[in-house]
RNA sequence: GGGGCCGUAGGGUAGCCUGGUUAUCCUUCGGGCUUUGGGAGCCCGUGACCCGAGUUCAAAUCUCGGCGGCCCCA
């Protein structure tokens, strides 16, 4: 049992634990160990993001070690890491002369070696991505895939182009393929260009990603940077024009990290366990014969039936032959998130039939068994995927709210996000930070269907031209 | 950075204040009987006082230190 989801946070502390996510006993602080079926979810998850991603990108890996001589060449990018780096000191029991970072990202990994890659415009663009941990010595309260302090599923891009604009062409290509990642998660967002004040450490701009989880609060769950040739001038990293000069290139970076898991835990799931899209469950049907004596035979030469024939269509089916009774079998795999069960009984056996229902709904239909073919299973997963997108949607679109008058907003304040308007000054978003308690997200570039907000309007704060901005009370 | 609370089976807990029999209960897990269309029942069994030092005839219980976890405030 677990406990409500209107009681969100024990409620995800719970399913993690309960549906074998993740391992929280580990004895260090915010870092958690993967269970065999959390670890396969977040393989499916990122298979689709692989997928996406070697479209444009090549695959890399770089070492998890910084010299402390790179990491510290820019800058901005060193002051908004220099308080969350491990630092590894020694080695063996030498003290190590140039100080090594546990790396909290990889920018100052990557571009010393991008210097050497890059030596002609015929190298450009140049778009490379890597899957890795990344360590950040978090502060705060850790939670399993939220707030860690070793981020295990880092997916970093990173690209060198020609010039600004092209670098501004890849950002928006970057912020499609996320698009087409979420959307393919069933997960609704937003797209806001960050504030000033919170981008990136080292970057021109910063887009986010934000979705809403169940208590209100949001979850950044992809970020897409655009770099200009800040750290090109720091790095050096220069290539010869068409015309035989030299230029910096301009480039940009990308994440997304494990928050794109408990996105779909926290948004999709409910009280009674997870409730995953059917290409990303780890099983994605359940068959549980009922077993009465004397008329088990039947029952299961139906069930194998179905069974191998789905097993041939290359689906993740198990065959729940355990000895526990059908109601805690449903139960348990309701838990588990699959999104299709078949239940086999001596009534359907004798008329070869099957009664088949979906994770997401409570219904039951019995149908004849020749009808588990590939193409009905296809239409079903990609009706559940409609259901699951709408009904995200839906329960976002009730946690998102435009305000003109700062008191009704104050009021609202925590339930989830406000839209409003407002200008570009810092005064005026410390301003309103301060009076509703919460962050400011920044200018809203795209928001999911079915929200009304005009894009241009009067600064709530200071009544100058104001664009619609985003905030909220995040994680 | 400041303050507070807590470490007892795989998970959750009682006992601690006031030291003393075989450390309580629920759950999980293993075995058996029985049952099976939404978390069945009965029987048997496995399994724990965070680590170290001290006080004491005697420490889960008191003291000190370490390690680990949680909460609040800035």
């Amino acid at each position: 049992m677990l406990p409500p989801k209107s009681n969100f946070s024990e409620w995800y502390h719970e399913i993690i634990q309960q549906a074998e996510i993740m391992d929280i006993r580990y004895p260090v602080k915010g870092l958690y160990v993967w269970f065999p079926f959390g670890f396969k979810l977040r393989n499916l998850i990122y298979g689709k993001l692989r997928e996406i991603m070697d479209r444009e990108h090549d695959e890399v890996y770089f070492p998890a070690l910084i010299p402390e001589t790179e990491l510290g060449k820019e800058g901005q990018h060193i002051k908004g890491f220099e308080d969350e780096v491990y630092w590894i000191t020694h080695g063996g029991l030498d003290r190590l002369d140039v100080k090594l970072a546990l790396r909290p990202t990889s920018e100052t990994a990557m571009y010393p070696m991008f210097r050497l890659w890059i030596r002609s415009h015929a190298d450009l663009p140049l778009r490379v991505y890597q899957i890795v941990n990344v360590f950040r010595y978090e502060t705060k309260h850790t939670r399993p895939l939220i707030r860690l302090r070793e981020i295990t599923s880092f997916k970093e891009a990173h690209t060198a182009h020609r010039n600004y604009e092209e670098a501004e062409e890849n950002v928006k290509m970057a912020v499609n393929a996320y698009k087409e990642f979420f959307d393919s998660l069933a997960i609704p967002y937003f797209v806001i260009k960050r504030p000033e004040w919170d981008k990136f450490p080292g970057a021109d701009y910063t887009i986010a990603f934000d979705t809403i989880m169940p208590d209100g609060r949001t979850l950044q769950i992809g970020t897409v940077h655009h770099l200009a040739d800040n750290f090109a001038r720091t790095f050096d990293i220069k290539y010869e024009t068409p015309e035989g000069d030299h230029a910096y290139v301009h480039q940009t970076c990308y994440g997304i990290s494990e928050r794109c898991v408990a996105s779909v835990i926290s948004i999709h799931g409910d009280d009674v366990g997870l409730i995953l899209p059917f290409h990303l469950a780890p099983h994605q049907a359940v068959i549980i014969p009922i077993l009465y004596k004397e008329r088990e035979r039947e029952v299961l030469e139906l069930s194998k039936e179905i069974f191998s024939r789905m097993k041939e269509l290359g689906l993740r089916v198990i065959l729940d032959d355990s000895d526990e009774r059908p109601g805690a079998k449903y139960y348990k795999w309701e838990l588990f998130g699959v999104p299709l069960r078949i239940e086999i009984g001596p009534r359907e056996a004798e008329n070869r039939e099957v009664v088949v229902s979906f994770r997401d709904e409570k219904v039951k239909r019995k149908i004849p068994a020749e009808e588990i073919t590939e193409e009905r299973i296809a239409e079903w997963a990609d009706e559940m995927h409609e259901r699951l997108r709408r009904r995200a949607l839906d329960s976002m679109l009730e946690k998102v709210r435009f305000f003109e008058n700062l008191t009704e907003m104050e009021e609202w304040m925590g339930r989830g996000v406000v839209l409003f308007h407002l200008c570009e000054s810092l005064e005026c978003g410390e301003s309103i930070e301060d009076q509703v308690k919460a962050g400011v997200l920044g200018e809203v570039i795209e928001m999911p269907e079915g929200i009304e907000a005009d894009r241009d309007g009067k600064c709530i704060i200071c009544g100058g031209d104001g664009k619609l901005n985003a905030i909220a009370k995040s994680y």
